[in-house]
DNA sequence: TGCCTAGTTATATGGTCGTCCAACAAGGAT
DNA sequence: ATCCTTGTTGGACGACCATATAACTAGGCA
C-alpha cells in the first residue's frame, strides 16, 4: 500500500502566489496585527519555515504582497468599458464591490501605515506609485484634449487620487456611511465643475 | 543630610497627559510598531508598570490617545480666524505646519489602522466623528446661507472630509510631493464650483 | 528502480510583547 | 516628627514574535 504524501510540493512560483494570497487574507481580517508569519502559514496550510525559504523574510514577503495589491488594482482600474470615458471607467472600478469592500481597504491602509514607516515599502511604493498618477492625468487629457478645455490635468489627477483614497478610507472605518453610489457622486462633485458633465 | 527622591510624583490627572503625550511622540516616530509599553514609558522616562495603573490596558491608553489628538485637532480646526468665513479658517488649520506635517499625520495615518481593526477604538471613535463632519456641514451652510446657494451641504462636507483625509495620507507618505499650497489648491478645487469663489 | 534536487517540516533560539503584583517611597496630612 | 495614602518601581510570567538550521521527503529524471 503506497503512503499517502504528507503534504503537496509546488513550484516555487506557485508556492509564493499561495502565501502572498494567504497574506492578503490575513491582512485583510485584521490589518496589520494578523500580518504574522505564524499566522499566514496557518492561513496557507504550511509551516512556518516557508516564508524564509520563498521571501527570505517577513519585509520581503510584505514588499511581494504590496506589488501583487497594486497589480490587481491597477488591472481593473486599466480595464477598458466600451464607449466610456477612462476616466469613468477608473471610478467604476475604484467603487467596485471587489476593490470598495471593508477588506481590500483594510488591506490598503494596513499597506499605507507601513509604507510610512518602513524604508524598504516606501522604496517599492515609490517605484509604483508614479505610473498610477501618470495613467489618471492621462485619462483626464483624454477629455480636456476632446472638449478643447484648458485644465491643469496633473493638479487635478493628483487631487482626485487624495479624494478616491479619502473615500476608501471613510469606507473601511465606517462602511454604513460611505457606500459606492456617495463615493463616486464625491469623485463627479470634483472632477465635472472642471471636465464637464461625464455620465 | 537630606537624600534626593528617586523619582517625582505627578497627579494622575498630569502622569496621565504625559503619557499621552509620549505615546504620540511615539506613534509620530515610527506608527504603530513604535507603539508598546515599553516604548512609550521609556520616553517618559518612567516605569513599565505605570500604563496599567493610570490606563488600565495598552488599549485604555489608545482610546486617550485618540481622544487627545481628536481634541488637538478640533480646536486648531474651531479657532475662528476674523473675517474668514470658517470653511476658510478649518482649511488654514488643517493645512498649517502643526497639522499637515509628517508626525501629525502618521499618528492620524497609525490611528485610523487601529480604528479599523480595534472594536474598543471604533466605538471611540463613532462617538466622536458625527461631531467633526457637522462642524464642517454647518461651515458649508454658513457660505450657502449667505449667498441664498442650493446645495447639499451634508454630502459636500462628506467628501471634503474624504478629501483632506486623502491629501493628508500622501503628505504623510511622500511630504515632497505634496505641499500644503497644492493641498489647499484641491480643496479649493472641489468647493469653489459649488460655493463660489472663498478667498 | 534508485538517486538527487529542492521544497517542506519541525524544533531551537533569543528577543519583545502585555499584564500582573509585591515592595517601595514621596509628600501632604496630622 | 510620624503616619498613610497612593503614585511609582522593577522583576516575574507566559505568550508570541522573526529567524536560523537540521532533518525529512515528494516527485522528476535517469
Amino acid at each position: 500500500m503506497a503512503h499517502a504524501p504528507k503534504y503537496s510540493r509546488l513550484t516555487s512560483e506557485d508556492r509564493r502566489a499561495a502565501l502572498e494570497e494567504a497574506a492578503l487574507a490575513c491582512m485583510a481580517r485584521g490589518g496589520i496585527q494578523e500580518f504574522t508569519i505564524d499566522k499566514v502559514c496557518k492561513q496557507a496550510g504550511v509551516s512556518r519555515g516557508l516564508i524564509t525559504h520563498h521571501f527570505q523574510s517577513k519585509d520581503g514577503l510584505l514588499v511581494a504582497v504590496y506589488a501583487k495589491m497594486y497589480a490587481k488594482s491597477m488591472a481593473a482600474i486599466a480595464a477598458p468599458r466600451p464607449g466610456k470615458p477612462r476616466i469613468v471607467a477608473m471610478i467604476d472600478a475604484s467603487f467596485a464591490p471587489d476593490m470598495f469592500s471593508r477588506e481590500a481597504l483594510n488591506i490598503w491602509l494596513t499597506l499605507w501605515g507601513e509604507i510610512a514607516n518602513n524604508p524598504v515599502l516606501q522604496a517599492e511604493h515609490r517605484r509604483q506609485y508614479a505610473g498610477y498618477v501618470t495613467d489618471v492625468t492621462a485619462a483626464l487629457d483624454q477629455i480636456t484634449t476632446e472638449r478643447a478645455l484648458t485644465v491643469d490635468c496633473a493638479t487635478l489627477a493628483r487631487a482626485f487620487i487624495a479624494l478616491v483614497d479619502g473615500l476608501g478610507l471613510q469606507r473601511c472605518i465606517e462602511p454604513r456611511l460611505m457606500t459606492p453610489k456617495s463615493a463616486k457622486a464625491a469623485c463627479y462633485a470634483l472632477l465635472e465643475p472642471h471636465l464637464g458633465p461625464l455620465h
